[in-house]
DNA sequence: ATACATACC
DNA sequence: AACTGGTATGTAT
């Protein structure tokens, strides 16, 4: 492919298109689309648009992609620069390569290692490539990863076929395509939000190096032979990644005249590290956590109130706000490296503080290690930062994501909108939105938060897998099918989760990987249940050889489909609804919508995965500053950051505990507000929430006691406790009960009481639960009339309810029986009596006898009508309750 | 529903 | 000798 063949057809001039919006100065535009705050003043640069940053880089110096005057970004009429640098792809060097310097570049472009977000900055590029090189001669990883790449180039090939053959005028089209999205994309700006992104520099290297202080100075390793996970800046400056096989990282210093130290992992001690950090974060806002290294934390709450406390005057301007906000966010953000640093004895982080998520982990990238950035917040000055950075610095752009954009010449954030056209031409629709999305910076700003507050399932599978030495011993093989069919059902009984899909992952020693996936009628979940399956499908390859064997069960009951709504409702709209607002109300106080930010603004929040990832928001029709007055409210500082998805003992999973001890100064009135607005939306929206909302009292048989339980009457004092009704909604489908292990992590991890039966305080067994039932379809609801107490507390309580909820609903048990679960009430059983049929329930609890607000039918008779009825099933499932759970508050 | 690919840490 | 493990998601079929 000769880019002179490409000239008669190139892109079209820019040129000839109106300047749309990156281009239009920033004056043009509305205010709230070119910086933060309500100003409309249509002023850049000055205070606001400097990125601080504390650390040992400076900003990059200004480039020239925003504003007019950017002839030369323009293609302007020159048809061939577009595809000037279309490079040649890889598999011309890859065959023809030569032992050498030269033809160490035909492989070392194979691996992800060479291609670090971080950069390789000042180490010996050509060494690294020559020793992949020799190392890799003849292996079969190398064959294998050649393979790849030749499909990889006639992909590309394919992709500049289509891109060279779009004519003039559909180029034009294309880029008012482009337009388009890039409008749409500023539609979607919002300055309103305060994100960080928290990263350990080097985390498993500096727990090592920290617990071992002689390796300070040697180029260390976590990892071994076949695997490095992490290496310090020493090993770095000789060409050590992570990812990258320890026997390459080896040779490669020994090049070099040094001896590379590896030091074996020790997950536990980085998880109980990871604990400490996020106990740390957690005490500046909400955050996520998926990685025992990384977190997102909105900070949204705490930078106002230190912004205003520090201005100290209504007559501000918006400037100074701004100003005062950028000085809070940065300090704030500093305090929170050092207390990691002094609470971990030593550990630093590096963080990013932007207007989205996506930008502020770039710039957490930015001034590692130590170090901390703040991304300019007005857009002239941020598209400025933006524009020249590698594509591949952002979050789902890879390796061939990386290449195929190469290969277009697109390289740089600016590039993209530059060359809208091809883009749109390379890539899915859906893509090239994300892409000009991103490239804009514009980005979710919302955090991903877990859902097992309502009892939903998040994780989507679940998998054990292993590589091992070459086997073509059949006997072996299945061998090892049952026994990752056996591990994997553990742990799936830690979580309750039950599947109806098992894959079964093969990797051959060749390296070619192949799936093959059975649905099944009934949910699986035992170990025979999976090997059988397993098996069936293992048996269907064989005879084979093999390097890997992997298997993962799937289609969880109560799984989240693809719009985010729990299976269930379908079955059960009304019910559903309810907790949907629940859950929504949940995400609002920890995203913490501002004053300003409504909840469809923040609702309408966009995936953080790569293409098109369908958004899994729950809107609501709920006003919620309506709902709470608007009033300002202190942010739920003690967001459950249970990991699910990762595992104890494994992999670089965080164990996933709560945070939230450390509370900030913040949510002190903004609690009573929190609970008045959580009941007008749950009073608003459901019958069935309303029915909860006269709840108060504990339903007819047994009073909680335990003399907590004084004040029933007087409905609007304080409380010490909250009654919580529970239900569970149960499939006729033969439940198992509870394997006794995890019967042991519920109670373990419940940290509420329940009314024991009769009987105060007696623990009647728990509930026969299936084990699917608990699993996936707990649900609670909880209400509460607590007006005022101790702050302390309510954290407490919310920790409780959560992981109450969690643990019974689908936590680990590395989360439930952890050590560092804190929780104010004491910790009791859970235990309650039979389920009862809910229609008795109604009838007790709220006497208002059969009248009981069904969401729909008017049926009124029977008990069982007025299950199926409130669930509008007519499926097989019934709804049965539970003895309200009591949490104490003190 | 299944297979495969891409991405992230 | 030796190139991971776990999860999610997108695309194609």
């Amino acid at each position: 492919m000769e880019a002179s063949s490409m000239a008669d057809d190139g892109p079209i001039a820019e040129a000839q298109v109106m300047p749309p919006e990156p281009w239009r100065p920033a004056a043009e535009l509305p205010a709230s689309m070119v910086s933060g705050g309500s100003s409309s003043s249509t002023s850049t640069g000055r205070g606001t648009g400097v990125a601080k940053h504390i650390g040992s880089k400076s900003l990059p110096a200004a480039s020239t992609w925003v504003g007019a005057a950017n002839p030369q970004h323009n293609i302007s009429g020159n048809s061939d620069t577009g595809h000037s640098s279309v490079n040649h792809t890889a598999s011309e060097n890859a065959h023809d390569a030569a032992p050498g310097t030269s033809a160490a570049h035909s492989t070392a472009h194979l691996y992800v290692f060479t291609a670090e977000k971080g950069g390789m900055a000042g180490c010996d590029k050509e060494l690294q490539q020559q020793v992949i090189y020799e190392l890799s001669q003849g292996s079969k990883h190398l064959q294998h990863a050649q393979k790849q790449d030749a499909k990889l180039d006639q992909r590309i090939q394919q992709m500049l076929t289509t891109v060279q053959n779009a004519t003039e005028a559909q180029r034009i089209t294309l880029n008012r395509q482009g337009d388009a999205m890039a409008e749409a994309a500023e539609t979607r700006r919002d300055w309103s939000r305060w994100c960080c992104v928290v990263d350990m520099d080097m985390f498993f290297a500096a727990v090592e190096i920290r617990d071992q202080p002689c390796l300070a100075e040697l180029p260390v390793a976590v990892g071994g032979m076949g695997m490095i996970s992490t290496a310090n800046y020493v090993a770095r400056r000789y060409g050590v990644r992570s990812a990258m096989p320890g026997f390459i990282a080896q040779e490669l210093c020994r090049r070099q005249g040094v001896e590379l130290k590896f030091v074996r992992p020790d997950y536990r001690k980085y998880q109980s590290e990871a604990q400490v950090i996020r106990e740390v974060i957690g005490s500046f806002g909400p955050y996520e956590s998926h990685t025992s290294d990384e977190a997102r934390v909105d900070i949204t709450d705490r930078v106002r109130d230190r912004a205003a406390k520090r201005l100290n005057d209504d007559s501000s301007s918006e400037e100074a706000i701004r100003e005062a906000e950028i000085e809070a966010a940065a300090s704030l953000v500093a305090e929170m490296r050092a207390q990691i640093k002094e609470k971990t004895r030593g550990l630093t982080a590096s963080a990013g503080i932007a207007p989205n998520f996506t930008l502020a982990k770039m710039a957490a990238d930015e001034n590692k290690p130590d170090g901390q950035m703040l991304v300019p917040r007005t857009r002239e000055a941020l598209l400025e930062w933006l524009g020249k950075k590698s594509l591949r610095k952002l979050g789902g752009v890879g390796k061939v994501t990386e290449r195929m954009l190469q290969s277009l010449g697109v390289e740089t954030f600016s590039d993209v909108w530059r060359r809208r056209a091809d883009v749109i031409l390379a890539f899915t629709q859906l893509r090239s939105e994300w892409l000009i999305e991103r490239s804009l910076g514009v980005a979710p700003n919302n955090l991903d938060l877990h859902e097992d507050d309502e009892g939903v399932v998040r994780r989507k599978s679940i998998s054990n897998e292993r590589t091992f030495r070459d086997q073509g011993d059949t006997e072996a093989l299945f061998q090892i099918l049952k026994e990752l069919s056996k591990e994997l059902s553990d742990d799936m009984a830690k979580e309750s989760l039950a599947g109806k899909t098992v894959t079964v992952k093969l990797k051959r020693n060749t390296f070619e990987v192949v799936t093959r996936a059975q649905s099944t009628k009934r949910w699986i979940s035992s170990p025979e249940d999976i090997y059988e399956v397993a098996k069936e499908i293992l048996a269907k390859e064989c005879p084979c050889t093999l390097r890997l064997l992997g298997v993962r069960v799937s289609a969880f009951k109560n799984a989240i489909d693809a719009t985010g709504s729990a299976a269930l409702d379908a079955k059960q709209p009304k019910l559903a609804k309810f907790f949907e607002v629940q859950k929504g109300q949940e995400e609002g106080e920890k995203a913490n919508a501002s004053m300003t930010t409504t909840r469809s603004t923040t609702g309408t929040s966009r995936s953080s995965s790569p293409p098109g990832m369908p958004t899994p928001m729950v809107d609501c029709d709920v006003d919620v500053d309506e709902a709470c007055d608007g009033k300002k409210h202190g942010g739920d500082q003690g967001c459950d950051v249970s990991d699910l998805g990762l595992r104890e003992g494994s992999g670089i999973a965080g164990s996933g505990d709560r945070p939230g001890s450390g509370e900030p100064d913040a949510a002190e009135e903004g609690q009573a507000a929190e609970d008045a607005r959580r009941m007008a939306i749950a009073a608003k929206v459901s019958p069935l929430s309303s029915f909860f909302k006269n709840a108060q009292q504990p339903p007819p048989p047994p009073a909680p006691q335990s003399g907590t339980n004084t004040s029933t009457s007087a409905e609007h004092q304080a409380q010490d406790h909250w009654t919580i009704p529970c239900f569970v909604i149960e499939e006729d489908d033969g439940e198992e009960a509870l394997p006794a292990q995890s019967t042991n992590e519920v109670q373990q991890g419940v940290a509420v009481s329940s009314a024991a039966t009769g009987s105060s305080g007696t623990s009647t067994p728990t509930p026969a639960l299936g084990r699917h039932s608990v699993a996936s379809q707990l649900m609670l609801a909880a209400t509460s009339t607590k007006q005022q107490r101790p702050r302390s507390s309510t954290a407490g309580v919310d920790a409780s309810l959560r992981g109450q909820t969690a643990s019974l609903a689908s936590s680990s048990a590395a989360k439930a029986a952890s050590p560092r679960r804190r929780s104010r009430s004491p910790r009791r059983k859970p235990t309650g009596g039979k389920p009862r049929d809910i229609a008795e329930f109604w009838r007790g609890a709220t006497g208002m006898g059969s009248t009981a607000r069904t969401s729909s039918s008017s049926s009124t008779s029977t008990s069982s009508t007025s299950a199926s009825a409130a669930l509008e099933g007519g499926d097989r499932r019934t709804l049965a309750w539970y003895e309200p759970v009591v949490v104490d508050l003190c």
